[in-house]
DNA sequence: CCACACTCATTTTTT
DNA sequence: ATGAGTGTGG
C-alpha cells in the first residue's frame, strides 16, 4: 500500500483524481493493472464506474488503447462504458477493443475463418434461421412422422445449443433436462449430425459456432493463439456470472501471454443458465489463475435501505458461494409494496394510476420501469398506457429483427450478399404464388448451380414456372448487378419496393409494419458495407419493438420502460413496479421441478428488486387458471409471501 | 403440386 | 393467440 502511494506521486502525474472518485475497494480495483483479479460487485456497488475509470487509469499508464480488450455482455454497455471513459479522459478511451464475446468472435474469424477451412467468407444465422434449418432436416427426417409429440425445430434448436453451451454431448442432454423425449433420442442424433454438415456446406455460423470456432482456433492453432493473446495486454470481462464453458475457456487462452485478466460478476445475478452460463466460473476462476486477487464491492450506492433490507433477505435463502452483505449510506425512503390484485386488469390499472402520481411530484417516465418475467406478461398494460396516452417503449420479448417483414427485406438482401444461402432463397421463393415447398426445392438447387443470384435466376427463364413474381425478383438482382457500387441503404431502398406487394398482400396492417421496414432503412443508413449490416443485424439486433401507436415524436426518450428482467440486466430507475410476483408464474410452474431452476428463478426476482433506487412495487393478480396444473394461481410468489411485514408491506385493492 | 381450412398442443428468459 | 401437422379441393 506504501508502496503503491509513492509511485502514484512520483512516476506520473494522474488528470484524474481516483482517489477522490472512488472507494478503497474500487481504488484498489483500478490501480492494480497487474495479474489475474477477480471483483465480486454487489449490485449496485459501483461495478461499471470501477470499470470505467479502469480504462480510463490503464490510458493514463500508458497502455495502448487497441491492446485493451473490455467484454461486456451486449454491446450497448460496452459503448456506455468506452463513452463515459472518454467524457472522464479523453477521446483514445474510444479506440478500446469493446464488444461482445460474439461480436470479436467474429472480428478473428473474420481473419482466421480459412485456417479452419471456411476459405470463402461465411454467413452469421440468427436462432431464427437456424430453427427453419433444423426444420427442413426435421422434415426430411420425419417420414416415420404422424407422430405428433415428435419435438418441433425450436424445442430440437434448444436441445442443440444446451449441449454446446454446457459442453455435453446430445444423449446426456435429452437424458438431463428432456428426458419426456428420450424415446427420440436417435432421431434426434441424427438430425444433429445433419444439421452441423449442413451449417458446414452452406458457410453458416450459428451463434454457439461462433464461440465453438473461435475456441478452437485459439486451442489448435498455438502460433495463432500467441498473436492474438499478445495483442491484448489487457482484458476486462463483464457479467462474469453469465459466461459458459466456452466463454471461460476463450479467456483462459486469451489472457496466455499477459496475464493481465480482470473479470467483474456477480454469483447472485447470474440469471442466464438456461443457455448454459455457469456461475461456477466465478467459483474456479482462481484455480483457473493462480494468484488471483479478489476484491469485494460492498458498498451500495444505488437503493435505499428499506429496499436493500429486502433484497439482502431475499439473497439469504440462495446457496450463496460467495457471501456478502450490502449496505448503503442513503437514509430514509419507504419499504417495498407487495400489492394484490383481484384480477390482470386492477394489476395493470393500479399501475397507470400510480404512474400518473408520480408524474405529478415530478418523477420522470423515463425513471419508471416496468419488469416481467416473459415478455406476453405486459400485453394488457400496453392496452391500458395505450388508453390513457402514456408513451412507453418495451424492451426485450418479441424482438423487432424477428418479425416476418424484416426477415422477409432481410432476405433478399442475404441472397444477394450470398447466394448459396437456403433459408433465405425458401423464403423469398415461399412469399410467392404458385410456389410451395417442392418447387422452391427445385428452383433452389438450380440457382445454386451457378455463379451468383442474377445468374441463378437467369438460368430459371426457361422453366414453366416462371411467374410476374419471378421476373420482378430478376429484375431487381439484374438492377443489382449492373449497379455494383449503390449503397447499403440503395439496396434496401430496391428490395423495399420490389417486397412491397407482398408486405400489403399478406398483412392487413400492413402500414404499421412499413413503418418498421423504414425505420430499418435508417438503421442501414450507417453501415458501409452490406455485410457488416448483415453481421451487424444478427450479432446485436435491435432489441425494443416499435410499438408506436403513441409514440408522440419529440418527447422520445422520456418514456416509461417495460422490460423483461433479463433486459433489464445492470440498469437502474427510481421505481420499479414487479408485476405477475405470483407464484406459478413467477417462480414458473416448471421451475418448481428442479431446485436449481428454483433457484435461478429467485436470483431473477433479485435482479428485479435490486434495479429500485427508490420505490419497489411487486404485484400480482389473483384467482389466474392455470392450464397445465389445472388450479387456480391465488398466492404471491414464494420468495416474496413469507417475507415478514417489517421488511414488506402487503396491501389489497380491487376494481 | 399448391392453397386453404381445420385440428391439436403449446406458451420464459437471449447472443 | 400462434404454430405445426393433416386433409381436401383446385
Amino acid at each position: 500500500m506504501q508502496k503503491k502511494i509513492e509511485f502514484e506521486k512520483s512516476s506520473v502525474n494522474f488528470q484524474i483524481s481516483y482517489k477522490e472518485n472512488l472507494n478503497p475497494s474500487q481504488l484498489e480495483a483500478v490501480t492494480c493493472t497487474k495479474g489475474p483479479l477477480l471483483i465480486i460487485a454487489g449490485a449496485g456497488s459501483g461495478k461499471t464506474r470501477t470499470l470505467v475509470y479502469r480504462v480510463a487509469r490503464l490510458i493514463e499508464e500508458g497502455v495502448s488503447p487497441a491492446s485493451i480488450l473490455l467484454l461486456t455482455f451486449t454491446r450497448k454497455a460496452s459503448q456506455e462504458m468506452l463513452k463515459r471513459a472518454s467524457l472522464l479522459l479523453d477521446g483514445r478511451c474510444g479506440k478500446v477493443s469493446g464488444g461482445t464475446f460474439h461480436s470479436f468472435a467474429n472480428t478473428v474469424l473474420g481473419k482466421y475463418a480459412p485456417q479452419i477451412g471456411y476459405t470463402e467468407g461465411y454467413s452469421i444465422i440468427d436462432r431464427a434461421d437456424s430453427e427453419s434449418l433444423i426444420g427442413m432436416i426435421r422434415k426430411e427426417i420425419s417420414k416415420i412422422s404422424g407422430n405428433r409429440s415428435f419435438p418441433r425445430k425450436s424445442t430440437l434448436a434448444n436441445i442443440f445449443g444446451t449441449a454446446v453451451n454446457k459442453g455435453i454431448c446430445i444423449e446426456e442432454t435429452v437424458e438431463d433436462y428432456y428426458n419426456h423425449l428420450i424415446i427420440f433420442l436417435d432421431e434426434i442424433e441424427v438430425i444433429y449430425e445433419k444439421y452441423k454438415i449442413e451449417k458446414i456446406r452452406h458457410k453458416f455460423f450459428d451463434y454457439d459456432d461462433l464461440l465453438v470456432y473461435l475456441l478452437r482456433i485459439l486451442k489448435e492453432f498455438p502460433d495463432i493463439r500467441k498473436k492474438i493473446s499478445a495483442k491484448y495486454s489487457h482484458i476486462m470481462v463483464d457479467e462474469f456470472q453469465d459466461t459458459n464453458k466456452i466463454q471461460a475457456e476463450i479467456i483462459y487462452f486469451l489472457a496466455s501471454e499477459n496475464r493481465n485478466i480482470m473479470v467483474v460478476g456477480d454469483d447472485s445475478q447470474s440469471i442466464y443458465s438456461f443457455r448454459g452460463a455457469n456461475f461456477e466460473n466465478i467459483m474456479t476462476f482462481p484455480d483457473l489463475f493462480p494468484g488471483t486477487k479478489v476484491i469485494k464491492l460492498e458498498e451500495n450506492y444505488r437503493s435505499i435501505q428499506p429496499i436493500l433490507n429486502l433484497t439482502n433477505i431475499m439473497i439469504s435463502m440462495a446457496e450463496n458461494r460467495y457471501p456478502k452483505h450490502l449496505f448503503t449510506k442513503i437514509k430514509g425512503g419507504s419499504k417495498p409494496l407487495l400489492v394484490e390484485a383481484d384480477c390482470e386488469n386492477s394489476q395493470s390499472l393500479f399501475i397507470v394510476n400510480e404512474i400518473k402520481k408520480l408524474k405529478k411530484t415530478g418523477i420522470a417516465l423515463n425513471e419508471i420501469a416496468v419488469l416481467f418475467r416473459a415478455g406476453f406478461h405486459s400485453f394488457d398494460l400496453e392496452l391500458e398506457l395505450n388508453g390513457e396516452g402514456l408513451p412507453f417503449i418495451k424492451v426485450g420479448g418479441f424482438r423487432f429483427a424477428e418479425s416476418a417483414h424484416i426477415k422477409d427485406l432481410i432476405a433478399i438482401i442475404k441472397v444477394f450478399s450470398n447466394h448459396r444461402d437456403k433459408i433465405s432463397w425458401y423464403r423469398i421463393l415461399l412469399l410467392m404464388d404458385r410456389i410451395g415447398q417442392k418447387t422452391a426445392d427445385r428452383l433452389y438447387k438450380k440457382i445454386v448451380e451457378e455463379k451468383s443470384a442474377y445468374e441463378g435466376l437467369t438460368a430459371l427463364k426457361s422453366l414453366k414456372v416462371w411467374t410476374q413474381d419471378l421476373e420482378r425478383l430478376w429484375n431487381l438482382f439484374s438492377f443489382f448487378n449492373a449497379n455494383p457500387l449503390i449503397s447499403v441503404t440503395q439496396t434496401g431502398e430496391a428490395a423495399l419496393e420490389y417486397y412491397l406487394p407482398f408486405l400489403k398482400s399478406k398483412y392487413d396492417n400492413y402500414p404499421k409494419r412499413l413503418k418498421d421496414l423504414e425505420q430499418l432503412l435508417t438503421i442501414m443508413d450507417r453501415f458501409k458495407s452490406i455485410n457488416q449490416f448483415l453481421a451487424d443485424m444478427t450479432l446485436e439486433p435491435p432489441n425494443t419493438s416499435f410499438n408506436d401507436s403513441f409514440s408522440m415524436g419529440a418527447t422520445d426518450n422520456n418514456r416509461l420502460i417495460l422490460s423483461t428482467i433479463h433486459s433489464a440486466k445492470g440498469l437502474e430507475w427510481h421505481t420499479v413496479f414487479v408485476i405477475w410476483t405470483l407464484n406459478g408464474r413467477f417462480p414458473s410452474v416448471q421451475s418448481f421441478r428442479q431446485p436449481e431452476n428454483l433457484e435461478e428463478e429467485l436470483r431473477l426476482m433479485y435482479v428485479a428488486a435490486t434495479r429500485a433506487k427508490k420505490r419497489l412495487f411487486f404485484i400480482y393478480p389473483t384467482n389466474i387458471y392455470d392450464k397445465i396444473s389445472g388450479t387456480f394461481l391465488n398466492s404471491p410468489s414464494c420468495f416474496l409471501e413469507d417475507i415478514q411485514e417489517n421488511a414488506l408491506e402487503k396491501c389489497f385493492i380491487n376494481r
